[in-house]
Order: structure tokens, then sequence, then C-alpha cells
RNA sequence: GUGAGUGUAGCCGAGUGGUUUAAGGCGCCAGGUUGUGGCCCUGGAGAUCGAGGGUUCGAAUCCCUCCACUCACCCCA
């Protein structure tokens, strides 16, 4: 029994998980590259204002999901519960306002929030984001929400679908807030405990309640939309347009609001068919006084994140088939005569781009070819002392035991050629 | 933070107070004559029974505390 064990909330990704992640990485990178987006990587840590001061102090991350610690110099850190704030910080520092606008960037990060484990649900989990950053052009809403969508379809993932709402700004959100208050007061008699709890400190959290009840309350209420001053409006009303003219399927929300207060305008979330605890599979949404809060000039920015543990999971579960391997995996049997050319031979495959490894551990020719079957290998080469006198090794097809000699200088051109 | 369930070797899993020095299966290792895998056969290694305390002549089996896992709430990715 293992003394120690991952913290809680954490996993470690196996090799059998590896290419889920692989791929997941490498089609993210590969439709943000293609969008125009450019790779931003920040440290794991900050200054715990920088995230306190944009998520919002009122916000469930900020109070009670941080994992804040003083350095040693005293200093208030705090290891990134998502991966925006860090981003804008980093836009600022280096002065990013002075180059083309806007400034598109995307990252893969863990992050990290300390929660109650469950299904879809780490301390440490891992995201993908992508940030315009430095124009409210609505075109860009409408650019980071295609990229999301096209992102899953890529990965061949079925049954998502787009939710999209806009809270307003800060121009227009505190009437809306109040019509909210006003309309809740009457009816929190019909709602349950929590939200009535709930409806003091942030009434537009009732709007996202699961309870029957709520809901049927929540569907009646005064929409966001309805109450947008002409700016938000027009915004909104184009976003709307873009995602027509490019063919996406969406629903308009209306009790669609997220748990991070830098939002303005837009917001979306991409949700699997599932639904349930894990419902979102990512989202994000405008953000355009979040650089103030930062301590810049106000910048706008918009963008999204998504979970990695979360896209792997509907992957596993959908049975989604990932691309092949592409050459055959080689294994280096050898009797105790041949050793050396074995392993000489060995270094010139791997040198020659090819996978292989060689039997170690002294083991019988029997056993070698067991370890190269339960291994999965491909191909398995025989040097014996009849090898040795030909020049020739003996390349064994692991699914039908077929063999056939090929001269040591042709070897490694042989096995490149064969598709696995 | 709240609630429910669970915790026996790498994995699955019997065993609910006394020959248990804890079954069985998978996996792992080695053999089954001379240089060859996948089936089969034989043998072997591997468990302070989640941790710590307590009850008892005696505990994996009962009690307490803690820890972790799973699921749900909350919130989000």
């Amino acid at each position: 029994m293992a003394t120690f064990k991952a913290p809680r909330g954490t996993a470690d990704a196996l090799p059998p998980d590896q290419p889920y992640w692989e791929f997941v990485r490498r089609q993210g990178e590969a439709i943000c590259r293609r969008y125009g987006y450019r790779r931003i990587d920040t440290p794991v840590f900050e200054e715990a204002g920088v995230f306190i001061r944009t998520i919002g102090q009122d916000t469930d991350i900020v109070e009670k999901e941080m994992y804040l610690f003083k350095d040693r110099g005293g200093k208030e850190m705090s290891l990134k519960p998502e991966g925006t704030a860090s981003v804008c910080r980093a836009y600022l520092e280096h002065g990013m306002s002075s180059l083309p606008q806007p400034v598109r960037l995307y990252y893969l990060s863990p992050v990290f929030r300390y929660e109650r484990p469950q299904a879809g649900r780490l301390r440490q989990h891992h995201q993908l984001g992508a940030e315009a950053l430095g124009e409210l052009d609505p075109a860009l809403d409408a650019e980071i929400i295609d990229l999301a969508w096209r992102f899953y379809l890529s990965l061949g993932l079925q049954g998502l679908s787009i939710q999209v709402n806009s809270l307003g700004c800060l121009k227009c959100r505190p009437a809306y807030r109040q019509a909210l208050v006003a309309y809740f007061a009457s009816r929190l008699g019909e709602m349950c405990p929590d939200c009535r709890s709930r409806f003091d400190r942030n009434p537009l959290r009732l709007l996202d309640c699961k309870n029957a009840a709520c809901i049927a309350v929540g569907d009646e209420a005064p929409r966001s939309t309805d109450h947008l001053c002409l700016e938000c409006g027009q915004h909104f009303a184009s976003v709307v347009r873009y995602l027509n003219l490019w063919e996406l399927t969406y629903n308009l929300d209306h009790r669609l609001v997220r748990g991070l207060d830098y939002y303005t305008r837009t917001v979306f979330e991409i949700q699997p068919p599932e639904g349930g605890s894990q419902s979102t599979i990512g989202g994000g949404g405008r953000y355009d006084d979040l650089m103030e809060e930062l301590g810049g000039r106000p910048t706008p920015g918009v963008g999204f994140a998504t979970g990695l543990e979360r896209i792997v999971s509907n992957l596993q579960r959908q049975g989604i088939a990932l691309p092949a391997a592409l050459g055959p995996r080689v294994y280096v049997c050898y009797l105790e005569e041949a050793r050396d050319e074995a392993f000489r031979l060995l270094a010139e495959l791997r040198h020659g781009g090819v996978e292989a490894v060689a039997a170690v551990g002294g083991r019988s020719l029997k056993s070698q070819l067991r370890q190269a079957d339960a291994q999965g290998m491909s191909r398995a080469i025989i040097l014996g002392g009849d090898e040795l006198k030909s020049g020739c090794p003996m390349v064994r097809d692991m699914s039908n035991g077929q063999q056939q000699s090929i001269p040591t200088g042709q070897l490694t051109a042989f096995l490149k050629g064969l598709s696995g």
C-alpha cells in the first residue's frame, strides 16, 4: 500500500489516457492558430489581487475556492483559479496595447480551485482558453464562440449546444438588477431556501437555480436583453448576426449568468447533452472593464475557456476513436551470442526514426516474445547465431507470426515502410 | 461547506468476531528440454485488510475519530 497519494481532487494522467490528451491539445492548438491566435504561457501563480480584483470579491471562486498562500517575502499569492486575468495582466505588463489590435492569444494551463471533488470537477484541472484583447468589435465575440464550436466539432463531439445571452454593461445593468430584485421580491415565497438567501447578495444568480419551482419563477423574470442600453443592444444584435452568418445553431438563454463578475455584454456556454452537474464544457464572454480593474487603461476583451478533463471524459463516454498511431512498434529479441549486435541495431533503428525497444533482464527468447506480445508490439526482431552469420535479422509480424529475413542494412527502411 | 454511499494485493473481488500462516480471478515473474508470443498447464512474488485509537481472551469482521474515493447539492471547466 502506497504511503503517498495524489492530493485530493488531483489526477495522474497515465499513459493510457495520454492519447486523448494529445489529441485534444493538438486539435485545440491547431484551431487557435488557424484563427490567428498565438500561444501565451503565464505563471501558475500570481499576486492574489490579480484574481480578486477581476473575478470579484463576492464570487464563490474568490470567497472560498482560491489556493491562497503567502510567499516567503510575505506577499499574498494565489494559484490561478482561471486563465483570463493572468493573460490580461500580461497584456498590460508587456505593453501589448502598442501592438496591432486586437491581440489574439491562447493558452493551455492548469487551474486550481479548492472545491469538493466530484464527477467532472477537480481541484486541479486544465483549460484551453482564447482571448481577443483591445477591440470591442462584436465580430470578435462571434469569432470566439465560433472558435470554441469548431474546436469541439474537430474532436468529433456530438450533441453539444451553444447558449448565449447578454448581461449588459455598467451603464444598463444596475437598472436590470433593480428590475430583477423587484420581480423576485414578489415571488420569493415560491422559491427554494438557497435562492431566498442569495436574493440580497446576488439576484442574478437566482436565474440559474435548477430547482423546478425556481425555474418556473425564473422563466417569467425580466430579461436582461430587454434592459440593454442602446450600445449593448446593438452590440448583441450584431453578435447574433455574425452567428447567423456563420450558420451556428444557438439558444438565446436569458437565464444564462456566469460565476465571474467581470463579464459584460456577451456571455455564452457550450453544454454537453448530459447536462447535470457538469453541464458546462466551456464558456466565456466579453469583459470590457477587466483591464481597468488591473490598473490599465480601458481595454475591451472577449474570450472563452474550456475544461480539458471534461472534454476527455466526453470523448471517452461517446466512444470517439482517436487517430491511429503511425509507424510500427518494434521489439528487439536476441540470444545471448547476438547481444551486442542487438543493441547496436537497436540504436540504429532509433536513430533512424523507428520506435524500438530491446528485451532486457536476461530473459529467454520465449519470455522475450511474450513480452513483445503483452506490450502490443507490432513487430519483433529476432537475432541469434544464424542471423549473425547471414547478416539478416528475422522480422516477425506479431499479428500473424509470419517471419522474413531482412538484410541489416535495409532494416530501418523496411520497418519505416510498414504502416504498423 | 452540506448530504448519501464506499474503502481487503497493480486491478476485480470472497470473507460480517476464533485453523485466515486473509479465498479466487485478472495482471506480473519463471518454467513446460535444445532459438519463438497469443491458448493451455505448473510454480512464484505481491496485502502491516485506508489510517489511528478503543472493545474483546481473540477483529478484516464491533465502536469512535480521521483520511480518501464515488455521487449529489453548491459553484463551475
